[in-house]
DNA sequence: AATATAGTTGAACAACTGTTCATTTGTGAT
DNA sequence: ATCACAAATGAACAGTTGTTCAACTATATT
């Protein structure tokens, strides 16, 4: 951490240093901006979407996306890391669920900026 | 556009055609996961997060970030390009400030998923 | 007019990402 | 036990992304 550098003086030194104590932690910035990573993917805000309306297996999944199963097995795991979906296996088939209430509200503000 | 195709029949076809006309356009997702793709990023969660502080310069910037003026020109570019920031020329320098009022609230909402 | 400075730009490069393909695992049905 | 099927996995490949570097533009200062 902390490896690049700067290439310049700073200009308003009062502005930088006021700023400069209000940034979160570079550890909170980068988990932060790993959250938006996942988001962002065609694939898995469809997954996303999907799953809000209704739980479903891997196979119905591939099926309403046009795809095929190991992609969107793949895409569920990445889901599944970020801790934003859960998977239970039922008889032969493993049902994909959203496991974050947040994420709903979040979809939702996002569309309202791209929609204006 | 719908050149990937699955490799399975539906497993619950009832659900499949339940869900399928609730899913958003195919355009509107895309722009969706672009908005994401742009926030998905340290360095620009960095910048947003100091111009929600105070508006700022380039070299400002650059100094805040420890990062030479031009990768932050770059990405300052892309959060222009996505309408999430605005520049205006004063003097010698060109100061940014956000230009998104969902901005602040997304970020805020995706900070209490990463926190909990 | 000459110089210095702030910012932008494009090419290049390494690192990363998403899909495909082939293979494997685990479970239910015969 | 064997077979069929749903899902997971790993390697490989092409496409994309972020930073660096060098060159360039535009403006302010002398």
């Amino acid at each position: 951490m902390e490896n690049k550098r700067t290439d310049c003086e700073a200009i308003n030194i009062d502005i930088v240093n006021k700023v400069r104590p209000n940034m979160p932690e570079m550890n909170l910035l980068y988990e932060l901006s790993d959250f938006f990573k996942v988001m962002g993917d065609g694939t898995r805000i469809q997954l996303l979407w999907a799953l809000e309306e209704s739980e479903m297996c891997v196979g119905d999944l591939a099926v309403l996306l046009n795809m095929t199963k190991s992609a969107v097995s793949h895409q569920l795991k990445v889901l599944r890391t970020a801790k934003l979906v859960r998977a239970q296996k039922r008889g032969k088939n493993v049902y994909y669920a959203l496991d974050d209430h947040h994420v709903k509200h979040i979809l939702e503000k996002a569309l309202e900026h791209v929609c204006e």
